[in-house]
DNA sequence: CCACTGTCTTGACATCTGTCGAAACAGACA
DNA sequence: TGTCTGTTTCGACAGATGTCAAGACAGTGG
């Protein structure tokens, strides 16, 4: 069978596949949703939204935290915060080399957001 | 001419075709943020995730109240409320038809989202 | 008109969230 | 070692959020 195999940590979004059939083809389960809304959560806040994008956007994939700071009327800690809640929701990973700290996107959880919210076309009757 | 007239609110992800450029390919703008991220707000809550699912998968486009409540341990209210949530976040309409009231996906935002995330496929080198 | 059912609003409450300043931690570099 | 810079953690606080019970509102049908 596929990768549900035994009680697997299906409970991590980061897991490659984890779904998604189109929210609006099929019921998405309880589990599911318990399992994505996070990601959504994460994104619901317009700095974190922003952050995301300067993040996923940047010219070599990954975003140092001595560029994201200044783009904001915030705090260091309040942006630290938020990095920590787009980590936390398995969005981005964040890599310490020497002095500065990276943050890089992980497309896959993006594409499974994508996916869900995926809509046909149009209704063509 | 299109619904752009003058200094059109533009602060409303209704609009048809609002956005959206990628996040992944152009910085979301701060404005553009604070307009999505309320949407993606309303979808992060897995009750929510699921109400909109159950809406948007509907056979005939629309769901009842009365056959969403049924489907959560929660109270009447607390549904209503997510409801509510949803339908100030643009992602549903409710319509009251005698005595029940049903609710519908409004696609045209839920492709907003989904472009917003769009990812290329496979960074092929 | 009155009662009944379905849905929403109100008011209340505990919890979570966004924000900051202060302090702690991690490396670089003298 | 000590100091400087960049980042995170801690502690605190106002405001938002999820939940419910009680009550208000909307339609149906006697």
């Amino acid at each position: 069978m596929s990768k549900q195999a035994a009680s697997l940590t299906l409970t991590d979004v980061t897991a490659e596949a984890f779904c998604c059939q189109p929210l609006a083809q099929h019921r998405v389960p309880a589990e599911t949703a318990a399992v994505l809304a996070p990601a959504f959560k994460a994104l619901g806040d317009p700095v974190r939204l922003q952050l995301m994008s300067m993040i996923a956007s940047a010219d070599n994939g990954e975003a140092c935290v001595c560029d994201l700071t200044p783009a904001f009327n915030l705090s260091g800690p309040t942006i630290s915060h938020h990095l920590k809640s787009l980590r936390e929701a398995g969005l981005v990973d964040s890599e310490r080399r020497g002095t500065w700290v990276y943050y890089r996107a992980r497309p896959a959880v993006l594409r499974q957001l994508a996916a869900l919210l995926t809509v046909e076309p149009v209704t063509v009757s």
